[in-house]
DNA sequence: CTGTTAGCGCCTTCAG
DNA sequence: CTGAAGGCGCTAACAG
C-alpha cells in the first residue's frame, strides 16, 4: 500500500509537450486538434501520434481564456433536484448540450432568496456560455450587463427581457377546472404555492373556465398556501374539507401539492374528485389513479438549452422568444368523480 | 425593440480596469480581492469602490489557469437524473460543494459504456478539482494518471483504487430476505438489474439470510433481468407469478423494479408478499404500502462531496476510503403479508 | 503548409 | 505597503 495518496499530481502534457515530441510547432499541434484544417497528412499523422502517446487532452480552461471565445460550458440554476419536475429539465437539457459538446454546470440553490443572484453570479464568472434559470421570484435586472444569453425556463423574470420556455399555464388550469365543472362540480377548491408566477396564471385559467360555463368562484376555495410543500398543502386540505361547506373538487396547482391533498384524504377517507398539474411517477398507481394536467417536461429542457445554445453560438439573433409548451388532461379516474360520489366514505 | 438581440457582448471589466480606475497597480487590486492582506486600508476602500461602481467580478477561469490552482468546480458524473436516486446523490453533493463555493459540473452520460469515459474525459479537461462517479460497468483504469481525486459513488469501479461511498449492499439484501423468511416465506423471488456490482453483492446477502435459517434458494426464483427498468421487472414478475409453482414473496433489488413488480401484480390481481430496495416517493401512498430497505441517499452524496473537497484541497492524504452507510427495514405493510396471504384474489 | 509571436485575465514573485 | 513583470495553455495573426 502506498505511503501517501493520492500520487504525486501528474502533470498532465501541454500543447508544447505535444509539438517537441512530433518536432513541430505549436500552432500546427492547435491546428490538428481542432479539426486539423490545413496541416499536411503526414505531420497531422505525427502529431496525433504524440498526441496518442503522451495522452495529450486540450486544456478547456485556457482554452476558454480567449475573450469572446466563451467556455463550452452552460448553467443552469434551479431549486429542488429531488423534484422530479427540475430533474426532468435537468436530464433533458443535459442531454442536449452535451450533444453539443457542452457540459452543465449546476449552480446550488438554496431557498434563500439571495443565494440564487449569488449562485448566477458564481456561474457568470465561470464564464459559462450560457444561462439556463428557472427563477425564483425576485429581480433579474442585474443579468442585463452579464454578457452572457439567459434562457429562463418555467417561469419569466422580472426586470430582464430575455427568452422564456414555459408551458401553458393559463391553458392547463383552465383545462383542469373546465373538466370538473362538466362533471357537475361547481364548489371546487384550487391550491396554490406562494407566488409563483406559473400559480397566477393557472388560478387565471381556473376563473376563466368558470366564467366559460357562467359559474361563480367561491373565494374561500381559492387557497393561497403559505408554503409550496406538500405540507403545506396536507394542512390546507385537512382544513377545508372540514369546513360546513367542503369543496366536491380540488384542483392541486403543483406535483408536490397533489401528494399532500391525497394524503390528507386518504387520512379522512374523503373522496371529492381531484386534479393535479403535472404528471408524476405512480400516479396512476395510486388507489385511485390521479387525473392530472401534463406537459412535457423534457422539451422544456430540451428547447431551453437549444434555444440557449443557438443564442451562444450566435447563430440566432431574433429579439427575445418566448416559447410556450401545450398541456392536456390526463384522466386516470380521480378527477372523473361526480360531486354527488365525493361523500365521505369512511375507510376505518 | 432593438433591432438585434442580444445586445452586443458588453465586456465585462477586468483587474486591469479597475486598477485604472482606483489609481492603483494591478497586483494591489489583485489582493484585495483575494481578502486583502498587507494593504493599506484607505487604498483597499478605493479599490474596492471602484470594484463595484464597474461591476467588476473576478474571472474564474483565468484564475484557475495557474496550474495547481485547479478549478473551483467538481464533476459529478451519473447516469439518469430522472431516477430519484441519482437526483438525491446530486442535490445533496451540490450543497455541500456549494457551501464551500464549488460549483457542480455534470456530465452528460447517455446509456452508451463509451459515453460515460467520453464524459469523464471531457470534465477533467475542463480541469475540475476532482470527480464524483457512479460508474457504470467497464474499465476506470484510464482515471489512473488523470491527476485528480476520485470518488465512486454507490458502486465501485475496477481498475482503479478509489475512495468510494456505497450503502451496505448485502446487509440489505439480507434484511429484507430474513424479513420475508421471518415471514414464513420460502420461495422467494429476487429481481436483479443486469451486472450492476450492488445487485450482486444484494443477492448475496439474500443467500446468507437464507443459509441462516437453513433454507434452500430456488435457483429458478433468482431472476436475472436483460435491463434494469421497470417494464423489465413488470414482465419478468408476470411470468413468474403465471408459474406452476410461484413465489409467496418477492424482492426487489432497486426502486424502479419495485415499480414494475407492482404493476405486474396489480394487473395479475396477485398478493405475494413485497420489499423494495431504496426507498421512493409515495410508497406509503399505494393500495397497499410498500415495505423497502432503505437507506440515506443524500448522506451518500454528501459524503463523496466532503470526501472529495478534502482530496482535492489536499487536507486528506490517507490511502483510499472506503464509506458503507447502513440499510434499514422500513415496514409498510407488502413485506408483512405471510405465505397463506399471498393467494390469488382476483380483483376483477 | 508551418513556425513564431503576442496576448487572454489573473496570480505571484521581485523590486522599489 | 505597492507597482511592475513573467508566465499558465491555448488561439489567432503573421511571417516564412
Amino acid at each position: 500500500m502506498p505511503e501517501t495518496f493520492p500520487p504525486p499530481e501528474a502533470a498532465r502534457p501541454t500543447m508544447i509537450d505535444v509539438a517537441r515530441r512530433a518536432g513541430v510547432g505549436l500552432g500546427t499541434v492547435s491546428r490538428v486538434v481542432n479539426g486539423g484544417h490545413g496541416v499536411r497528412d503526414e505531420t497531422a499523422q505525427r502529431v496525433r501520434k504524440a498526441i496518442d502517446e503522451l495522452g495529450f487532452q486540450r486544456n478547456e480552461v485556457a482554452r476558454a481564456l480567449r475573450p469572446g471565445k466563451k467556455s463550452s460550458s452552460l448553467a443552469l440554476v434551479l431549486g429542488d433536484l429531488t423534484n422530479p419536475f427540475f430533474a426532468s429539465i435537468a436530464k433533458a437539457s443535459l442531454e442536449v448540450a452535451g450533444q453539443s459538446g457542452f457540459a452543465v454546470v449546476l449552480g446550488s440553490v438554496d431557498e434563500d432568496p439571495e443565494g440564487e443572484k449569488r449562485a448566477i453570479q458564481e456561474l457568470v464568472s465561470r464564464q459559462v456560455a450560457g444561462l439556463m434559470i428557472v427563477p425564483d421570484q425576485g429581480d433579474h435586472s442585474f443579468l442585463a450587463g452579464a454578457g452572457v444569453p439567459v434562457v429562463f425556463v418555467d417561469r419569466p423574470a422580472t426586470g430582464l427581457d430575455a427568452d422564456i420556455v414555459m408551458v401553458d399555464n393559463e391553458g392547463g388550469g383552465r383545462l383542469a377546472a373546465a373538466h370538473l365543472l362538466a362533471q357537475g362540480h361547481r364548489r371546487i377548491a384550487i391550491l396554490l404555492a406562494p407566488s409563483y408566477y406559473t400559480t397566477g396564471r393557472r388560478l387565471r385559467g381556473y376563473r376563466r373556465a368558470h366564467r366559460e360555463v357562467d359559474a361563480t368562484v367561491d373565494e374561500s376555495l381559492v387557497i393561497q398556501l403559505p408554503e409550496g410543500n406538500a405540507e403545506a398543502a396536507e394542512k390546507a386540505t385537512r382544513e377545508v374539507m372540514l369546513r360546513a361547506d367542503p369543496p366536491t373538487a380540488i384542483f392541486a396547482s403543483t406535483n408536490f401539492l397533489t401528494e399532500g391533498v391525497l394524503r390528507a384524504l386518504r387520512e379522512l377517507g374523503r373522496e371529492p374528485a381531484v386534479v393535479g398539474f403535472d404528471d408524476f411517477r405512480l400516479a396512476d398507481m395510486l388507489p385511485t389513479p390521479v387525473t392530472v394536467v401534463a406537459s412535457d417536461i423534457a422539451e422544456l429542457g430540451r428547447s431551453a438549452a437549444r434555444l440557449l445554445l443557438d443564442r451562444a453560438s450566435g447563430a440566432d439573433r431574433r429579439p427575445p422568444q418566448r416559447i410556450v409548451l401545450p398541456c392536456a388532461l390526463i384522466q386516470r379516474g380521480s378527477g372523473e368523480r361526480t360531486p354527488d360520489s365525493a361523500g365521505n366514505r369512511k375507510r376505518r
